[in-house]
DNA sequence: GGCTTTAGGATAGGAGCACTATCCCATTGT
DNA sequence: ACAATGGGATAGTGCTCCTATCCTAAAGCC
């Protein structure tokens, strides 16, 4: 198929089309000649892809060249993963973190390359996963100092039970995205997977604390 | 004080500070003459709480106002929280939803009206909360429903760990919103508190399946 | 062979958002 | 009295994600 085509398959404008192959979002068809080139369906999928990158796990163009830039460029799968991992959790090495407001106190109770007493430490030992660095790792340190430093701690039990689901979501992910028939439908799965799971715990706590406040105040408002 | 040393205590311009106001996120100060105002403690309060809902939990300029005019407006703090609520989980009536995309098939399982055989009824019994509607039921009901459709199903199992941690939670968050001094503190800990937990969960998951991924296929990448 | 259609490159325009900068004037304090 | 300041009004900026227009050259079609 060529452009009008992909457009009016994908409902996607041929304006925007050719703005996503500007950045690289989307790889050029194969030219059949000089003016005409032609679309598979791979084109479309991927079309569905940055859409869905686009507008439901809500990434900028940036980021999802960033992912795209891994597909594309032949990485192993479970690269490409990790690349969407660090995408979604927003620790692009170049990316870096902008907000740091003007915190709460300090920095952290934790030092620089201190290999001891990180925050992470018991829940990797409870689950018993490996307990080699990774960018997941270090941001989960940073995450639980973060939420200390704002007044938001995490109790270990918490924790506990956070981890538990986590550990079997991940295991069907794992199922899932090695059943993916290609990568680009592995992203698909990972990156909305990530993001429809923290939009459900956010539901689930609105409902909790709609639910212990209704008990607490016996017909308070929702 | 007056506008200038609020802006210099709370590190924004005053040309922004004059925008929150215009916006009518930041209450007038005192009028002491024609010509001065003075601003007091809770301005100040309300200047971080502005900034920690932008920059942390990313929301923008008219659902903080959504929130700030609850609070302003004498409403009672469960029904503030609860607003507060509303604009986190992106279910502000109205602003209604706007990325319904393609979607991945028809509609979903669930009819329209129907009181029976609601995704969320396995958890809200299992858990004994109050089977009341509520935005937060129907928005998980929605999200359950949602991530049925694209693919990304929850298991009972999961659900179920994800509710007890959620239950946990909710108990503590309302035990701090009660406790803050102000109502302007307890929103900000209600959600910032919600975005955290969010954001632990993503990172999380990552981690567990970076483990998974580790212990499937020992020594990939991260 | 000529004429309309089309791909795709270049470039500019536009909408939305969160500011930011400028202007202005009345008051204020010295 | 006169420079300084607060605060209202208004316009502009920077960023992002498109969208629209123009253009050229080749293609297809008769």
């Amino acid at each position: 198929m060529q452009l009008n085509e992909l457009s009016a398959r994908s409902g996607i404008s041929t304006a925007s089309i050719k703005y996503y192959l500007r950045e690289g979002l989307l790889r050029p068809g194969e030219a059949v000649t000089a003016t005409r080139a032609r679309y598979g369906e791979h084109h479309l999928r991927r079309l569905e892809l940055i859409q869905a990158l686009r507008q439901i796990v809500g990434l900028g163009i940036e980021q999802i060249r960033t992912i795209l830039s891994a597909a594309d460029g032949g990485a192993p799968r479970l690269e490409v993963l990790a690349t969407v991992q660090r995408v979604v959790l927003q620790l692009e090495p170049h990316g870096a973190e902008a907000h740091d407001a003007k915190g709460t106190s300090g920095e952290a109770p934790r030092g620089e390359g201190v290999a001891s007493a990180r925050p992470g430490d018991a829940v990797v030992r409870l689950r018993d996963w490996p307990d080699e660095e990774s960018d997941a790792r270090s941001a989960l340190d940073a995450q639980l100092a973060h939420m200390e430093a704002l007044g938001v701690p995490v109790s270990p039990e918490v924790l506990d039970a956070y981890s538990a689901a986590m550990d079997t979501i991940a295991g069907l992910d794992l199922q899932l995205t090695a059943e993916a028939a290609d990568l680009d439908r592995a992203i698909l799965t990972a990156a909305v997977g990530m993001h429809m799971h923290s939009q459900l715990l956010l539901k689930l706590l609105a409902l909790a604390q709609a639910s212990h406040a209704i008990r607490r105040f016996h017909g308070g408002s929702a």
